[in-house]
DNA sequence: AAAAATAGTTAGGCTAACCAAACAATTTGA
DNA sequence: TCAAATTGTTTGGTTAGCCTAACTATTTTT
């Protein structure tokens, strides 16, 4: 049974390594996310090695080994769980459902979860848009655009949010975007690339900065045409959400 | 903030003073209750002690603080909320959700517990019939009998449990007691104390120290006491179900 | 390719929780 | 009342996680 500062390794491990494309990263790196000194984590590494759960040598890079991923996949799924249920069964704000789940992550029983699972109706995106993954691991990968990838005049519905901070959901809540809205894009300015959307009645100005951090589908209605390949790339996991 | 270990030394030092009617008790005890062996007791109640937790003196006996009584309360409020929500809303058996409830009961955050209570319809006892406090940290005691207290042709209404044990609780379970069901006692033999009684169509028998750990409430002879409030307005704290 | 910058490790120290073994105080009961 | 039994404490040791400071390896820059 791992303990929870072991869960918070290997979570911070998958997420850094699925995040960069790369299946490895260093130390400091790995410090930096978990908020301890890098001599903390090599302290750690020893311990994570020992224990079958990663693989590293001195100065060479951290990878999860395979029982690990699962482990982490593990945690991640009732992250996800409990996100979901604190938002939509108890209406806590999506800003405060982070971390809350934090903490009942770590909390150990599959009954529990296996019942928390059906009792949601096995949901396959959190809150956020996060993917759920199944009990065996599997993640059922939409691939994704951000709303940066709109043209004008082209629309698409919100599924997710590339960032968990509080500030920025609260943000989003604030422009008056949420998970499912229909989104269309009125005009881009050439100049500072402000982008003019439309969503319900609501006209509202966004950042380039913004839009990169809003998980759209391309409503297929009308004239959209599949505009080029980064539509076709990025599937396998994803994204730099909260793990 | 407490750690997890604090709160389960306060927590248990609220229940063994509670449940002996003493308000304070020794470092075997206590010891024996956590688990843990009495030097790391005395260990911990130093630590306890320049936290403001416990009042106790060198081969003297232990207390808590008041404060430390509002937040051993707190920590049992959390805990059989969650228990509740565990049986009612997720359906998990009785027997399976104290251990669950061990370690929900330390997650830290107002917001969750304000909301859940809610969900749940701010219901005053457990899963075991245990009572809930309210935020204040008032419990609304009930005066309680146990089946053994009944005489021959009375009845009763099941109103809680005194052993909260997984290995009991399966047991009530297969005898076909539940809470809020109706008993009579048809008869005690005089030879071995077996009290036979009536729940239901069936009919069995019981030993006097299965029936001390089953909490009831009086039926008044031939009719039925509505369940209103007037029943539930006493003071004082109560028992000694699982904290 | 050498110097500078960055990344990673080691050594030594800390606190929270635990333990066993030895010891000290208190209670009991003969 | 005083010895035995019980109860509680101290001492010294362990492990998990963290730290700082000093050091070493690797990578980047010039």
């Amino acid at each position: 049974m791992l303990t929870q500062t072991e869960e918070n390794y290997i979570k911070a491990l998958l997420k850094l390594t699925e995040e960069s494309g790369q299946l490895s990263i260093g130390t400091n790196e790995l410090a930096l996310h978990l908020g301890v000194k890098p001599a903390t984590v090599t302290d750690m590494l020893k311990r994570l090695r020992d224990k079958q759960l990663v693989s590293y040598e001195k100065y060479g890079k951290i990878s999860l080994t395979e029982t690990a991923r699962t482990l982490a996949i593990g945690v991640l799924r009732k992250h996800r769980l409990w996100e979901t249920f604190l938002c939509r069964s108890l209406g806590l704000p999506w800003h405060q459902v982070h971390d809350i789940a934090e903490q009942l992550e770590h909390v150990h029983s599959e009954a529990l979860m296996d019942r928390l699972d059906a009792f949601l109706g096995f949901p396959n995106v959190d809150p956020h848009g996060d993917l759920i993954p199944t009990k065996e691991g599997v993640f059922h990968v939409r691939p994704k655009q951000t709303l940066s990838h709109l043209g004008v005049s082209q629309s698409a519905k919100m599924v997710g949010v590339g960032d968990n901070s509080g500030a920025f959901l609260q943000y989003v809540d604030a422009v008056g975007l949420s998970l499912g809205c229909e989104i269309q894009v009125l005009g881009i300015q050439p100049y500072d690339a402000l982008i003019e959307i439309q969503v319900g009645k609501k006209v509202i100005k966004v950042s380039q900065k913004f839009a990169d951090q809003i998980y759209v589908e391309f409503l297929t209605a009308g004239q959209h045409m599949p505009t080029d390949d980064a539509e076709m790339r990025d599937l396998g996991l994803d994204r730099e959400g909260d793990l």
